[in-house]
RNA sequence: CGGGGCGUGGCUCAGCCUGGUAGAGCGCCUGGUUCGGGACCAGGAGGUCGGAGGUUCGAAUCCUCCCGCCCCGACCA
């Protein structure tokens, strides 16, 4: 064995998952730096395929890209009562500067909202200069507990909308059309299946009015949130005194939203599409997306086999494996272990016969092909992948969601599930969105995870906590 | 912060109990033979054994203190 061998999902679902990023190469812990990591090469071509993603939409959709200071005064943060308290706990503060004690402290960035008010009041005068909109790609610091690479780091990546409108309705339409954009990259981009839906109040972001998630199910079952949209009200408009000037010459607070998304998506791209031989890309998000690997023995064979391979290569655009001391074998399983959605082989067999044998890393299945028909019966493949992984998750979550109509359900179903050994569902219920019923699941390290936009299930029914009727079911799982 | 574990070449670890010239596998370098699912041979480079102190003729090994890291629990995109 050339590499250390990969756990098995079903032997311990989370040393698995560490041994994919691992031997994927796409990232390793930092070690140095408490709970951070140092994003390789092959994990950050995924992140600047889901930016490019990303970004063009929040272009369609009429946002500018900023750049706001990574340190914010301490002060600002005590602003929004609810803000202050969520992120507290969790911030890390620059008390030192310039070898002097500051007069006031920064807190590193968590998230903008309170420095990106500041400056919102100082551009916003008049509706006429509403909607504002706005988008940063930036690092932020949240001091967590416990840390999983990509999943939740001390500092990561991410993107954050920010947005400022004259009503509420309108700001209101911005959040649930971001919520769809992310929808919209989660599904047919990365072929992972979400369900849209709305926080509960207790589970909210902190200073939000409402927020919306995307809920995304791994493979040992437990839940992803992997986006979301705040409704932030006119929370921080009048916690940072945003005024506009209204068409009927009023002075009023902006209507505020934020959204956003982070490199922890490609810890959902792994936890949805890999196996148990390393990881899987779904093709639009492979930054490789074929690998030609020659084959020969002879020296004249060699010359042979890599002229066909590279201008056969060059034709579809895949990228050669011509290293030298690497026998074929080895390097099957290096792209393998990488995520490569297809590896061609060529050899002295196919070059007399005119064919190259096609072999698809999500079904392990090889074909031998025309050489004349290649560049095609390559796009079908990594167009068939695309939607076989989608389906295959999509099935996943389907088979994995189950109806519950009492606490006591609810419980024995989850009440022993765990990111290590896996048995996650989502459980669909009736339940009130109020902090006392969201407790209740707490005691079983359960959560609410949303309230669905659309409801797929039966309508309304009463609280499994308190019997009141609610007028549908939400998701209940174990999340990360 | 509570509970558990671990610090020895780049990586994974053995050696420690019972003190006596620092090892293995993988990786790396050189040369040659190989090559259709992890090739082989030969030669080679690379370690103040986490740190400090102590016991001893002699410490990776025994004793004391310190430091760091990982895992499990409480917080979270």
């Amino acid at each position: 064995m050339a590499q250390s061998p990969i756990t098995t999902r079903c032997d311990d679902f989370a040393a698995w998952y560490q041994d994919v990023v691992l031997q994927g190469d796409l990232a390793e812990p930092a070690e140095i730096v408490k709970g951070c990591m140092v994003i390789k090469p092959n994990g950050y071509a995924i992140w600047e395929l889901l930016q490019h993603e990303l970004d063009t939409r929040f272009k369609a959709t009429g946002h500018k890209n900023m750049y706001f200071p990574l340190l914010i005064p301490e002060s600002f943060l005590k602003k929004e009562a609810e803000h202050v308290e969520g992120f507290s706990p969790e911030l890390a503060v620059v008390t030192i500067a310039g070898g002097k004690k500051l007069e006031e402290p920064y807190v590193i960035r968590p998230t903008s909202e309170t420095i990106i008010g500041h400056f919102f009041a100082k551009w916003i005068q008049s509706w006429r200069d509403l909607p504002m909109l706005v988008n940063q790609w930036a690092n932020v610091i949240r001091w967590e507990l416990r840390t999983r690479m990509f999943l939740r780091t001390t500092e990561f990546l991410w993107q954050e909308g920010h947005t400022a409108h004259a009503t509420h309705e309108e700001a209101n339409e911005v959040v649930l059309r971001m919520l769809d954009v992310y929808a919209d990259v989660a599904e047919n981009v990365m072929a992972m299946p979400v369900i849209k839906g709305m926080k509960t109040q207790s589970e909210k972001f902190a200073g939000a009015l409402r927020s919306y998630s995307i809920e995304a199910m791994m493979q040992n079952g437990l839940a992803l949130q992997a986006g979301t949209s705040h409704d932030l009200g006119q929370n921080f408009g009048k916690a940072f005194d945003v005024q506009f000037q209204s068409k009927e010459g009023q002075l009023e607070y902006v209507w505020q939203t934020s959204w956003g998304v982070s490199t922890r998506l490609i810890g959902g791209l792994i936890m949805t599409h890999s196996d148990d031989k390393g990881l899987v890309l779904p093709p639009k998000l492979a930054p490789i997306k074929a690998v030609l690997v020659p084959i020969y023995r002879k020296d004249e064979e060699k010359a042979a086999v890599l002229e066909a391979a590279h201008r056969i290569a060059k034709e579809i655009g895949a990228k050669v494996d011509d290293r030298d001391g690497q026998s074929p074998g080895a390097k099957f399983f290096h792209w393998e272990r990488r995520g490569v959605p297809v590896v061609l082989e060529l050899g002295p067999r196919d070059l007399a016969s005119g064919k190259i044998v096609l072999k698809r890393r999500d079904t392990g299945t090889k074909e031998p092909v025309d050489q004349s028909e290649v560049g095609a019966k390559l796009a079908a493949a990594l167009d068939d992948m695309q939607k076989g992984l989608y389906n295959r998750a999509k099935d996943r979550m389907k088979a994995n969601t189950v109806l519950a109509n009492s606490l006591d359900e609810v419980e024995s179903i989850l009440k022993d599930v765990s990111a290590e050994k896996g048995g996650g569902k989502f459980v669909m219920a009736h339940i009130k969105d109020d902090p006392a019923c969201d407790a209740r699941l707490k005691e079983f390290k359960a959560t609410v995870r949303n309230i669905p936009l659309v409801d797929e299930y039966d309508g309304p029914g009463k609280c499994i906590v308190t019997g009141e009727p609610v007028d549908r079911r939400a998701v209940i799982a174990k999340s990360y």
